[in-house]
DNA sequence: ATTATCTATAGATCTATAGATAATGC
DNA sequence: ATTATCTATAGATCTATAGATAATGC
C-alpha cells in the first residue's frame, strides 16, 4: 500500500511537474506585482519560459492557476512555520512568533508577502492552511488563559487584517523598518486579546528562531 | 470672488456632471462585485446607461475612472461621519463610533463596504479623506490620554486592516450578525491601543447616532 | 507508441477614435 | 454655433484549439 502513491514518478511525470511548478512560480511573481491578476496568459508563459499552449495542459483558466498559486504560497509558508515552532507549548508565544515571522516576509520573501497582501479574502475563507493554523493557535492560547477571545473567527479576521494592513503600509513606505514595525503590530494584536502590555512587549522582544 | 467658482453651472454642465456621476456610480457598483476591476468599458457604460464613446469625454482610461470611484466613495462616507459626530469632544468615542458605523456599511451601504474592502492599499496611502480622519481621531485620543499609540500610521494600518478583515469575514458568512460582530471588532481594536476592556465594552454598547 | 510541449492561428473580445446626431446657448 | 453624446468600426489584444515537433517509455 505504501508504494501506491509515492512510487517512482517517471521522468515524464517529473518534467510535467516542473512545467507546472514554473507556471505556478511565474503566477506568484506576477501576483506580487502592482497589476495583480491583470496579466495575459501569454505573459505568464513567457515569464515561466514555457510554450503558450502548454498552459492548457495544466490549467483550464487563468483563475485556476492563480488560485493554485495562492494556495501553494500560503501552504508553503504555513509548513515552514510548523517546522520552526514544533514542540513549543506556549500557544501565545507560537501565535506571536508566527505573526512576527509572517510580517518579516516582506524582507525574507517579498513575493509571498505580496501574495498574502493581495489575497486577504481567500486566506480568511480557507479551511486549512495558514488561517486554520492561526485559528488553532489563538484557540489554544485562550484555553491556556493567555489570551481572551470571544469568537475565534472574528479574532482571526482582526489579526489577519492588521497584518495585511501593515504589509500594505510597509510596501508603500520605505522609511519604516520592517522588523520593528511588524513587532509593534504584533504587540498591538496581543493587546487586542487582552494580554498585558508588558508581557506583550516581552514576547515581541524575544530573539526569533533562525530560518531553517 | 465668491461667485467665480460656484456661479450657475449651465444646464449643459449639469447634464455633463450627470453623465459623469452615472459612470462613477456604475463603477462603484461593479467594483463591489466579485470580479472587482475586471470589467470592460462597455459593461460600465451599459450599466451607467450611457453611450460607449461618452466614456472618453470624462475619463482617459478605466483605471482613472476606478480611482475616481474609490476616492469618491470614501470621501462621501468620511463627510457623512463628520456630520454625525461633529461637536463630540471625546476623540476615543469619535474613533469608536466611526469604526462601528463603518463596519455597519455592509448593511447600510453594501456597495461602499465592498469598495472599502477591495481598496485597502489606496485607502491607507491617501493623505486626505477617511484615513486622515481616523489618524486625526487616533492622535487626539492619545493626547487626551484615552489611548496609547506609538506610531499613528501603524495604528491606522492595524485598525483599517482589522476592519477590512471583518468585512471580508462578514461578506463570506451570513450566519454572523453584522452589528455585534462589528462591535466585537471595535472592542478588540480599542484594546489594541491599551483601553481597559470594561471601558471598551461600554463604548461599543452605547446607542449609535441615527442616520441623517 | 505514447504523451507533453511547442508554434501558429481562428475567433472573440476590448479599446480608442472618427463621424453623425441631438441638445444647449446665444 | 457650440458642445456633449451616441453609433459604428478599425486595429490591437487575448483566449482557446488544432496540428506539428520533441522527448520519454517499453
Amino acid at each position: 500500500m505504501s508504494t501506491v502513491d509515492t512510487a517512482k514518478p517517471s521522468r515524464r511525470e517529473r518534467r510535467k511537474a516542473q512545467t507546472r511548478a514554473a507556471l505556478v512560480g511565474a503566477a506568484q511573481e506576477l501576483l506580487a506585482d502592482d497589476r495583480g491578476a491583470e496579466v495575459s496568459i501569454q505573459e505568464i508563459t513567457e515569464r515561466a519560459d514555457v510554450g503558450f499552449g502548454s498552459f492548457y495542459n495544466h490549467f483550464a483558466s487563468k483563475e485556476a492557476l492563480f488560485e493554485a498559486a495562492v494556495v501553494r504560497a500560503l501552504d508553503d509558508h504555513s509548513a515552514w512555520l510548523d517546522g520552526i515552532l514544533q514542540g513549543e507549548d506556549d500557544a501565545a508565544l507560537v501565535f506571536a512568533t508566527s505573526l512576527r515571522l509572517t510580517g518579516r516576509l516582506l524582507r525574507t520573501a517579498p513575493t509571498m508577502a505580496h501574495v498574502v497582501k493581495n489575497a486577504l479574502g481567500p486566506v480568511l475563507a480557507a479551511e486549512r492552511g495558514i488561517a486554520a493554523r492561526a485559528r488553532r493557535d489563538l484557540t489554544r492560547a485562550a484555553e491556556q488563559g493567555r489570551l481572551t477571545i470571544e469568537d475565534p473567527d472574528v479574532a482571526l479576521a482582526c489579526t489577519a487584517g492588521a497584518l495585511v494592513g501593515v504589509i500594505h503600509l510597509l510596501a508603500a513606505r520605505d522609511d519604516l523598518v520592517i522588523e520593528s514595525t511588524t513587532d509593534l503590530m504584533v504587540e498591538h494584536v496581543l493587546g487586542m486579546f487582552g494580554m498585558p502590555r508588558d508581557e506583550a512587549r516581552r514576547l515581541v522582544s524575544l530573539p526569533l528562531p533562525e530560518r531553517g
